[in-house]
DNA sequence: AAGGATGTTGCCTG
DNA sequence: TCAGGCAACATCCT
């Protein structure tokens, strides 16, 4: 469910359902968050930033997280309980094991689209100078890091780190400029790449290096937990060229 | 069939 | 004091 792309498909799902300008007629819920305020308020838009979807009022907004296991179903239920559920007119939204916080303000403050990899906004030369700042951290670090490459999750790390030949220990000041904005551009072609194979339900069978025993040229793979983020991280030791 | 994972927060410990 | 460890969240996959 988490990464990026995978919230843009739900975005894309509720802006078909039109309840812009709709009010919230009912709430319920198991969330600890003070659900009522959105009673009867006016849902102004549905944005995604990130591994963050948003539900924005006049003055404030909902953000989702769903963390490694959170789950929607819109206008279905599941057999256990909501996290939070939101009725419209003809519409139901639920949301399951979710992280739920409000947002004061005018999202447009709070949230900068352009470290967005998916946005419209998304700023390569941006992320590049963020991460020329961080000349010490390893690349597979940086790739997860929200406020560079917001919505890049762990899959999308492994894939991409591979497509481009760069092993995930190397350093950000050791990789050559040049492939630091190849890694760039692919970051958002393949997070475009894993939206459109996840809608067609043909993700996995992409997958070059995630979860893969032996890589397209039939090198074994090596799977460890790398970085300050200790993530796995599968590479393939022949392909990837370690820049240290 | 047990155990780990697409993620983040926040508590606990040394 | 603070970095690191680890549980929590619930379901699906291997």
């Amino acid at each position: 469910m988490p990464e990026g792309p995978s919230i843009v498909i739900l975005r894309e799902l509720i802006e078909e359902l039109d309840l812009e300008g709709q009010e919230v007629i009912a709430l319920s819920g198991n969330t600890k968050i003070e659900k009522d305020r959105m009673l009867h308020h006016k849902v102004k838009a549905f944005k995604s930033w990130g591994k963050h979807f948003l539900i924005c009022f006049e003055n404030f907004s909902l953000r989702i997280h769903f963390m490694m296991f959170g789950t929607y179903r819109i206008n279905e239920r599941k057999q256990t309980p909501a996290r939070l559920s939101l009725s419209f007119e003809n519409a139901e939204l639920n949301f399951y094991t979710c992280s739920l916080k409000y947002v004061e303000g005018d999202v447009n403050v709070n949230y900068d689209w352009s470290s967005d990899i998916m946005a419209e906004q998304w700023d390569p030369k941006k992320a590049l100078k963020k991460m020329k700042t961080k000349s010490q951290a390893l690349i597979c670090d940086l790739l997860l890091d929200q406020e560079i490459f917001s919505g890049l999750g762990n899959i999308i790390k492994n894939e991409v780190l591979y497509r481009v030949g760069i092993h995930p220990s190397s350093v950000i000041d050791s990789i050559p400029v040049a492939k630091l904005k190849l890694l760039i551009t692919e970051a958002r072609q393949y997070s475009f790449d894993f939206l459109n194979w996840k809608k067609a339900h043909v993700l996995k069978k992409h997958w070059l290096v995630n979860t893969r025993q032996f890589c397209p040229l039939k090198h074994p793979l090596i799977k460890s937990y790398l970085g300050k983020t200790k993530r796995r991280t599968f590479f393939c030791p022949v392909c990837q060229i370690l820049y240290h």
